[in-house]
RNA sequence: GGGGGUGUAGCUCAGCUGGUUAGAGCGUCUGCCUGUCACGCAGAAGGUCGAGGGUUCGAGCCCCUUCACUCCCGCCA
C-alpha cells in the first residue's frame, strides 16, 4: 500500500528543494491557467502550493479535482523564481511540481467557500456544516489554541501540586442554582439523574477524603439560555479546590495561573501583574457601577450627593433629601463636544428609564451646561474637589434612589469610555471582586436569602450569624474579573455543620431541609472535614479572550446554537416509544 | 417567558411610494489562457422571494398567523 505522506503541508522550506515528497490534504484553491495549474494543498499543518503543467500525465486528474477534495500528490520540491516567491506563506519559497495525483476523498460542490470570512456566513450555515467551518483558518486556529491551553493548564496545575480527578457526569439534581439537565433512570422508575452544574460537592468531598489539592478540566451542564459569552448546555471550567488554605492562598493560585497563561499565549499584550487589586463588592458597585468592572476603562464613579444637598437644582436636591444619591463621572477633554453629543448621552439615559443625564462642563470662561447655573461657586469647587475635574473636562450626573443610580452610572461609564475611546488597547486588566454579601433581601418577601452560594463560609462564621444583621454579613466569596468578563468564581467553603444549619436557618430552611438536600455532603462534614476552599475559571472564556473573539461559540468545536440545538447532529431529537417506555417516561 | 433584528439564486446581499420578464458579487457549468497565489477574460445555467392566510385590478414590498435564525432582558447557587 502506498504511503499517504512523507511531509506535512506547512513544513517545506527552501532547503528542501530537490527532494521528492508525498503530501496529502485538501484542495483549498485552484488557479487554472489552462496549460498551467496551481493548487494550494492544505492540511492541519499548513499550505503548500502545488504546480503541474499540461505536459504532465496527471494534469487532467488534478484539473478535475473539486475544491476541498482530499488528494495525495507526489512530486519534486522546487525553489521558486525570486519574482514568484510568496512572502505571505511560510512555504512561499518553494512549490511542489506534481508528478502523480490520487483523489482520496472526493468533495461535492461546497455550500460555502472555505476561504470566506466568518462575518460573511450565517451562524446557521456554519453550524450545520461545522466540519467544513472548522477547516477555515480562524475557527481551526481557535480549536488548536484550546488544545494548547488544555495542556498548559494541566502542566501548571500539576506543577503547583494539584491532583487531577474525574467526577461523575451522571449525578443527582442540585436544588440551588440553574435548571438541571435530567436523565431518567431505567432501573429506578420515576427517578432521575442530573448532569452536574459543576463538580462542587464532589470536589468538597475529595477534600474531606484527604486529597488536599484537587483540579479538573470539568464539563459543566446548565439548562439556561445563551448569551454571547455563555454557551447553552455545556461548558468547561478549570476547577480546583484546596485544603487548609486562606482566601489569599486561593487568590494567589488564580493569579499565578492566569498570568502564566497570558504571558505564554498573549506575550505582546499588557497584562495585570500579581497581586491583582482587590475591590470589595460594595466599592465595585459604587466606583464602577458593576460587580464586573472593566479596568481598561479609566473612568470612575464618584458620589457627589453632598454637592447637590440643599442646592437650587431641586430635582437632585429633593432626591438627596429623600435618601437618594447623585453619582458623577468625570470625562476628560470634552469641552469641545457639540451640544448634540451631550444630547445623545441624555437620550441614552431616557432609553434606560432614567430621568436624564445632567452634566457640567468646565470651560475656560467657567462652568457651563444646564445644571451649572444652579450651583454656586462653593458647590462647584466641592464638585471639582470630589471628581478631580480640570479645565476642559465635563462631569456627568446620575440621580436616583437605592442601587439604581450606581447601576446606571456603570452603564454610562461603559458608554462614555467607548464614545471617548478611553479603553486601554491590547491589554488584559484583571481584578478581584471580594467580600460579596452572604445574604440579600428577597424582593418578594423582604427576608434574607442566599445571594450567591450557600456553600461558602460567612465572614465571622457562627458568631456573625448569631449576632450580626444578616444583610451586613459578607462571605469569603470572590470573583476574578478580566476586561469586564467574569473569569472565575470561588470561595472559602463552609465545612462546619453547625454553621451550615444556622446559615440555612436564617435563609428560612429548617435542618430537615438541609439534611434532605445536602445530606451527602453534610454527613461527610460530620466526620472531620478540613477547612477548604477553591475556585473555577471559565475555560472557554479564557480561550475567547486569547483569540479576541466576541462569541463563545467561536472557541467550541461543536457548539449548540442559541436555541440549544446541535444542527449537525440534530440534537435534541425525538426517541422511540420503546425507549420512552424503558425509562418510564410518558409525553404529555 | 419578554423585547429588537433578520429570512429573496448554492453562499453573502440589493430590490425605491405596491406596477412589465426579481438583480449583483462569489460559487457552479462551458470556452480561452504557462507564473498564479481570493489568478484573469468571455459566456451560460440557476428563484415556491421561509410557510400559510388576507387586502388589492396587481404583493418580494401592506395586514394577520406561524416557523427558523440572531442579539438582548429575565434566568445563570
Amino acid at each position: 500500500m502506498q504511503n499517504y505522506r512523507t511531509k506535512l503541508c506547512g513544513e517545506l522550506r527552501a532547503a528542501d528543494a530537490g527532494q521528492t515528497v508525498v503530501l496529502s490534504g485538501w484542495v483549498q484553491t485552484k488557479r487554472d491557467h489552462g496549460n498551467l495549474l496551481f493548487v494550494d494543498l492544505r492540511d492541519n499543518d499548513g499550505i503548500t502550493q502545488c504546480v503541474v503543467d499540461i505536459n504532465a500525465p496527471c494534469f487532467k486528474e488534478l484539473e478535475k479535482a473539486r475544491l476541498e477534495s482530499v488528494i495525495r500528490v507526489e512530486g519534486k520540491v522546487l525553489l521558486r523564481d525570486s519574482n514568484t516567491i510568496n512572502p505571505k506563506m511560510p512555504t512561499g519559497e518553494i512549490e511542489v511540481a506534481v508528478s502523480d495525483v490520487k483523489v482520496l476523498g472526493e468533495a461535492q460542490v461546497l455550500p460555502f467557500a472555505i476561504t470566506s470570512d466568518s462575518d460573511d456566513l450565517s451562524e446557521e450555515q456554519r453550524l450545520t456544516y461545522r466540519f467544513l467551518d472548522l477547516r477555515r483558518a480562524k475557527p481551526h486556529a481557535n480549536i488548536l489554541m484550546r488544545n494548547r491551553l488544555n495542556k498548559f493548564v494541566r502542566d501548571a496545575m500539576w506543577n503547583m501540586g494539584f491532583t487531577e480527578f474525574q467526577t461523575p457526569i451522571l449525578t443527582s439534581s442540585s436544588p440551588e442554582g440553574a435548571r438541571d439537565y435530567l436523565v431518567p433512570s431505567r432501573v429506578h422508575k420515576g427517578e432521575f439523574y442530573a448532569l452536574p452544574q459543576s463538580p462542587q460537592q464532589f470536589k468538597q468531598l475529595l477534600m474531606v477524603a484527604g486529597f488536599d489539592r484537587y483540579f479538573q478540566l470539568a464539563p459543566c451542564f446548565r439548562d439556561e439560555d445563551s448569551r454571547a459569552d455563555r454557551s447553552p448546555g455545556e461548558f468547561y471550567q478549570i476547577d480546583w479546590e484546596m485544603s487548609f488554605v486562606t482566601q489569599e492562598e486561593i487568590l494567589s493560585v488564580g493569579e499565578k495561573l492566569i498570568t502564566a497563561i497570558f504571558k505564554e499565549f498573549a506575550p505582546t499584550a499588557t497584562c495585570s501583574q500579581a497581586p491583582f487589586i482587590r475591590i470589595p463588592y460594595d466599592e465595585a458597585m459604587l466606583t464602577y457601577g458593576s460587580d464586573k468592572p472593566d479596568l481598561r476603562n479609566p473612568l470612575k464613579i464618584v458620589d457627589v450627593s453632598e454637592v447637590f444637598a440643599g442646592s437650587e437644582f431641586s430635582i437632585f436636591a429633593n432626591t438627596v433629601a429623600n435618601g437618594g444619591f447623585v453619582r458623577a463621572i468625570r470625562t476628560p477633554k470634552t469641552v469641545d463636544k457639540p451640544r448634540s453629543w451631550f444630547d445623545k448621552m441624555n437620550a441614552f439615559a431616557v432609553e434606560n428609564n432614567m430621568g436624564g443625564l445632567g452634566y457640567v462642563t468646565f470651560a475656560a470662561e467657567g462652568a457651563k451646561g444646564p445644571i451649572a447655573k444652579k450651583l454656586d461657586e462653593a458647590r462647584l469647587q466641592k464638585l471639582i474637589a470630589l471628581t478631580g475635574a480640570e479645565q476642559g473636562d465635563s462631569v456627568f450626573f446620575v440621580c436616583g434612589q437605592g442601587e439604581a443610580p450606581a447601576l446606571f452610572a456603570g452603564k454610562v461609564r461603559n458608554l462614555l469610555g467607548k464614545e471617548l475611546d478611553l479603553f486601554e488597547k491590547n491589554a488584559f486588566r484583571f481584578c478581584w471582586v471580594v467580600d460579596f454579601p452572604f445574604y440579600e433581601k428577597d424582593p418578594d418577601t423582604g427576608k434574607p436569602m442566599f445571594s450567591h452560594n450557600p456553600f461558602s463560609m460567612p465572614q465571622g462564621e457562627l458568631d456573625a450569624l448569631m449576632n450580626q444583621d444578616p444583610l451586613t454579613i459578607k462571605a469569603y466569596q470572590f470573583d476574578m474579573v478580566g476586561n469586564g468578563l467574569e473569569m472565575l468564581s470561588g470561595a472559602i467553603r463552609n465545612h462546619r455543620p453547625d454553621v451550615m444549619f444556622k446559615a440555612f436557618e436564617i435563609a428560612g430552611y429548617g435542618p430537615e431541609v438541609v439534611e434532605a438536600k445536602f445530606g451527602g455532603m453534610l454527613n461527610a462534614f460530620k466526620y472531620g472535614a478540613p477547612p477548604h476552599g477553591g475556585a473555577a475559571f471559565g475555560f472557554d472564556r479564557i480561550v475567547m479572550m486569547l483569540e479576541d473573539e466576541d462569541y463563545i461559540r467561536e472557541v467550541i468545536a461543536f457548539p449548540f446554537n442559541q436555541q440549544a440545538r446541535d444542527l449537525l447532529m440534530n440534537a435534541p431529537s425525538p426517541v422511540t416509544e420503546q425507549q420512552l417506555r424503558e425509562v418510564h417516561v410518558k409525553l404529555r
